[in-house]
DNA sequence: ATGCCGTACCGTGTACGA
């Protein structure tokens, strides 16, 4: 089984590009974040004919998380138990289902902006609740294969940003995040696609401007965490670094991420 | 100091992103 996530900023600017992928790659189930739209405005059928099931969670033109399959698509839950609010809003940023016997989380980690901001604090807050969550689902059946996946927005190594200097005093590199992000993987979810795609310099996201990309510099913030009965399982790992490349003239532009994906045995 | 690019929204501008 092939299991990909991917930032696809606005699923309706990226419906041809990531069905496209999906075709080209073989990818059974394909979690996306920041959709940017309602549930109505959501682009289903594409997926449909292809021969995939969709879920997604939009409430409106901010975040929007979705998982697309054609392996099953059960149990579907938006938001995780104990997920934080914000400014009394809960935001679609999580949401799970079990594909194909894998329980997938497609997660959108709040970006934090900057750390005096509000949104810095429910970053943080965000993650100790999930840590807490997914720590339980853990023990209650210690061989689940559970995939957390998605948009992290934290680098968790100096390796994973083009230049440490650059995002000094900047959200995504702080001690505190990286101790959120760590303690996740001290829960027993570890980084599935790393072995296979060893640093330093490989990167799942460049900023549009700048010329980022071309420069090859970027940041490794795109993740999918497995627990012991899903890292087991893990024959391949792959950042798809051609997904970011700019397609033809008069065609969309590519989403500022690249997807990245597993294959399980 | 800068949102340089891209996307969304009733919008000719503002909010958000990392």
């Amino acid at each position: 089984m092939r299991l990909a996530t991917w930032n696809v900023n606005s699923i309706r600017s990226r419906i041809d590009r990531v069905t496209g992928w999906l075709e080209r790659a073989d990818v059974d189930v394909l979690a996306m974040q920041e959709t940017k739209c309602t549930e109505a405005q959501f682009p289903a059928m594409p997926f449909a004919a292809l021969g995939y099931e969709v879920v997604h969670y939009g409430t409106n033109q901010w975040n929007g998380v979705a998982i697309a399959s054609r392996v099953g698509l059960d149990d579907v839950q938006l938001g995780f138990d104990g997920q934080p609010v914000f400014n009394d809003v809960a935001e679609a940023r999580a949401i799970g289902a079990t594909c194909g016997g894998v329980r997938v989380w497609s997660l959108y980690v709040p970006n934090g902006r900057t750390i005096e901001d509000p949104h810095y604090a429910y970053k943080l807050e965000w993650l100790a609740a999930l840590r807490n969550t997914a720590s339980s689902w853990l023990s209650a059946d210690p061989s689940a294969p559970i995939a957390l996946v998605g948009d992290w927005n934290i680098a968790p190594t100096d390796e994973d940003v083009w230049d440490v200097e650059v995002f000094r005093g900047s959200t995504h590199v702080t001690e505190p995040e990286r101790a959120a992000f760590g303690a996740i993987v001290d829960a027993g979810f570890a980084d599935v696609v790393r072995p296979f795609t060893p640093g330093p310099g490989v990167y799942t996201y460049w900023d549009y401007t700048q010329l980022r990309f071309p420069k090859r510099q970027g940041m490794r913030i795109d993740f999918i965490l497995g627990s012991p009965g899903l890292a087991d399982r893990v024959t391949h790992g792959e950042i798809a670094r051609d997904e970011r490349k700019p397609g033809k003239k008069g065609t969309p532009a590519p989403s500022d991420h690249a997807p990245i994906f597993v294959d399980l045995s």
